[in-house]
DNA sequence: TTTCATTTGTCCGTATGTATT
DNA sequence: AAATACATACGGACAAATGAA
C-alpha cells in the first residue's frame, strides 16, 4: 500500500482507504489502537496535518474514535451504527 | 462575530458557525458566492488551512459548492438536499 | 494562442494545548 | 516530572480551473 501523490485522489483520502481497508480485513483488529499520528508521518512520508485529514474522515464514517491521550481505536462493526460520538 | 482563540470551540468551527448563521439569514444571499479565502484570512486573522477546515465542513452540510477556480457559491435551501456533491 | 490574475484544495513542517500513562 | 498521543493552528507553497486581456 503506498501513497502516490501524482494521481488525482489526494493523499489524504489515499491514506484513509488504507485504513480503512486494514480495518476491514481484520489487519487493524477491532478495539485495538490504530497506528500512531508519529508512525503514519514517518511510514508513508507524509506531513502530520494530512494525517488528521484522513483520521477525521474515518471517525465521521464510525470506523475509528478517539480515547484522548490514548490514541484512535477500531470500532467494532457492530457499534458503527451509532454510538457515543453521534 | 468574533473569533475568539481562548474559548474551547475551535477556530474553524466558530468560522463555520458564523458563515452558516449569514447564509440562514440571507446576509450572504442564495447562488452568490461566500468571501474569498483571502478575505477570509484577513478579516478574521486566521490560517488558510483553518479557512479550508470551516468550508470542508460547509460543503459536507451542503451550505456551499464549490467551482473551481471561481469560488464557493451558496446552495439555495431547496436544493440543499441533495444535488451534485451526493 | 498565450499570458496573467484570481480562487480553491491540498500539503508541508512546526508549534502549542490538553489528556493519559 | 516526563513521555506519549491527538486536535488544533499557523504560514507558506503549489497545482488545477476559470476568466479576462
Amino acid at each position: 500500500m503506498e501513497i502516490d501523490h501524482g494521481i488525482d485522489t489526494p493523499v489524504w483520502r489515499q491514506l484513509a482507504d488504507i485504513l480503512r481497508a486494514q480495518i476491514d480485513s481484520g489487519e487493524l483488529q477491532e478495539r485495538r489502537a490504530i497506528p500512531t499520528k508519529k508512525v503514519l508521518i514517518e511510514r508513508h512520508g507524509i506531513s502530520g496535518d494530512t494525517v488528521d485529514k484522513a483520521t477525521a474522515q474515518l471517525r465521521e464514517e464510525g470506523y475509528i474514535r478517539l480515547v484522548f491521550g490514548r490514541g484512535l481505536f477500531v470500532v467494532p462493526a457492530a457499534d458503527r451504527g451509532a454510538k457515543s460520538g453521534e
